[in-house]
RNA sequence: GGCGCGUUCGUCUAGUGGCCUAGGACACCGCCCUCUCAAGGCGGAGAUCACGGGUUCGACUCCCGUACGCGCUACCA
């Protein structure tokens, strides 16, 4: 196996990690880990308007929950200014770039012109021959030049890339980009050579929008004496629309997804078919990934971001962990919506379990079996995390009832004595778990003569405000006989309130 | 405007000249299971492979052109 390989991820932290930057670090790493090779964090911080620490932060916080762990960095090209002067130095002596006094302002007025003229808007090269004499003038009226590439006017480069295949690019049509800022600070395309020769990067994977920067790149490979990377350009990820996914699009930072309760690795896999694939398979364990995937099956076309097949993905994996990882994960979501609190103030032990009056909430009232049990029940009623809040709010407040519940299951005749057999049969004495508790409600409809789904929905509605809901035995258990019964009390008298 | 890249079911894709009357997954529809909702099982619908020319006995697969989309064309990355 070819190895020391090396790979690196650099982002400019200019904001939160987006799911198309995501995905860009997740090929570089699995590219890495599939060879054995290295990976490295490597910031572009080169943009001084943009780039903040809370980006960096946010990135590499991003990075870690994502399980993309780096071999070396982060790296950041502000520490580097040292290594891009000399170079450019050294480019400077050697005829290959010269400096530029011209003004921001008038190549901006220079471009409108040549766009108004229908013309390639390119740098005039009016700094390339300037004398001695006229540079010495504009350093005395104490301007700060750039330094621009010369860039050959005639031949061609050939970018072989891995994905893309042979492009061919026409040195005609480059002009004399800016290698170096009047500030003193270094553009992309020249940080991004120097660092990738310093760092000895052998495989330069990144998204399509760079293609076109290559062949400037490869030109400063060759002028700068430096041995060339091989290339190889992902597909861009797309908004339904088709444009380049954005906010605009949605939640497009992979913290909201994290927040939003969506797993590491669905997201991982989910990111990994975009734009690659391995047959039929749409399933993988993170080895999986790593064992199979390639650059050479790396797809040209672009893909449309579908947030539903990650959520159904997302399903998959929740329902794939045990109840004790999902019980353990559901608990933040519940606190952060304030169903519990959350330091936990545990009640006297004779107390725990007891169903408060009023709903409001200043204990612990369940313990770690409780969660377990709500874990287990819910585990294949959700497919994101924080979906616990919706699903399981009724437990921790006082019920609200959906008038359209009211409407349809609670205001049919014969409900209010359903209710009131139901409250009789769960007062009897039995060991109050769901097995027993479905035994008697069964028992009960058959008693009465009624289908069990016609005693089983007001009762639902009764104890939980709704139509839908987690098993009922199952919630009832949960819930307790104390909370449960007083709950199908405040039905009948919310029922008979409506009457009068 | 110039240059570049791309184009298979709504979406992600399989497919590298005959196995394709185009396969899988999500979404959608139906049935089964069932205390609701899910999950699960089974089945259905959905793509004249962007369009037009070639090459070939034969093209989704190779070549050319057109259309459309996207990207680059910054002292952003």
């Amino acid at each position: 196996m070819a190895n020391n390989i090396r790979v690196r991820f650099a982002p400019s932290p200019t904001g939160y990690l987006h799911i198309g930057g995501a995905r860009t670090a997740l090929f570089n790493w699995l590219y890495a880990r599939h060879h054995g090779g290295v990976f490295i964090l490597r910031i572009e911080d080169t943009d001084r308007e943009r780039s903040t620490e809370e980006a960096i932060d946010a990135i590499i916080e991003a990075m870690s929950w994502l399980g993309l762990s780096w071999d070396e960095g982060p790296y950041r090209q502000m520490d580097r200014l040292g290594r891009y002067h000399k170079e450019a130095q050294r480019l400077l002596v050697e005829g290959k770039a010269y400096k530029c006094y011209c003004t921001p302002e008038e190549l901006e007025e220079r471009r409108k012109l040549a766009l108004e003229r229908r013309e390639a808007p390119k740098y005039d090269r009016r700094c390339l021959t300037l004398t001695e004499k006229e540079r010495l003038a504009c350093e005395a009226q104490g301007k700060k030049p750039a330094i621009r590439f010369n860039c050959p006017d005639e031949g061609i480069t050939v970018v072989d890339d891995i994905v893309k295949g042979r492009v061919v690019f026409e040195n005609a049509n480059l002009d004399d980009f800016v290698m170096v800022r009047a500030d003193g600070i270094p553009t992309y395309n020249f940080a991004v050579v120097v660092d990738d020769h310093d760092m000895a990067i052998t495989h330069v994977i990144r998204g399509d929008d760079h293609l076109s920067n290559t062949p400037r790149q490869i030109l400063l490979y060759q002028a700068l004496g430096y041995s060339i990377p091989e290339f190889a350009h992902l597909p861009m990820i797309l908004g339904p629309d088709k444009t380049r996914l954005s906010k605009r699009h949605g939640a497009t930072a992979v913290e909201a997804y994290r927040d939003e309760g969506y797993l590491p690795h669905a997201l991982v896999n989910y990111l990994a078919l975009l734009g690659w694939g391995y047959g039929d398979q749409t399933l993988f364990s993170i080895d999986e990934l790593i064992q199979k995937f390639s650059l050479e099956a790396v797809g040209k076309s672009p893909a449309v971001f579908d947030p539903i097949k990650l959520e159904w993905m997302n399903g998959v994996y929740i329902r794939e962990l045990s109840v004790d990882e999902l019980a353990k994960l559901i608990k933040p979501y519940l606190i952060k919506a304030g169903l519990i609190p959350e330091t936990p103030m545990y009640m006297p032990e004779d107390e725990k379990g007891m169903y408060m009056v009023g709903g409001d909430l200043a204990f612990e009232r369940y313990d770690d079996a409780w969660y377990r049990r709500l874990a287990e029940i819910t585990q294949e009623r959700i497919s994101k995390l924080s979906d616990i809040i919706a699903l399981s709010d009724f437990f921790f407040h006082r019920v609200v009832y959906e008038t359209e519940a009211i409407q349809r299951v609670l205001k049919k005749e014969g409900v209010p004595e359903i209710l009131q057999k139901a409250i009789e049969v769960l007062s009897e004495s039995f060991d109050f778990n769901s097995r027993e508790i479905e035994a008697r409600l069964r028992k009960l409809a058959e008693d009465l003569g009624f289908k069990p789904k016609l005693v089983f929905q007001p009762i639902r509605v009764a104890v939980t405000g709704r139509t839908v809901s987690p098993p009922l035995f199952e919630t009832i258990e949960l819930l307790g006989r104390d909370a449960t019964l007083e709950r199908l009390g405040e039905a009948i008298h919310l029922l008979e309130m409506a009457d009068g």
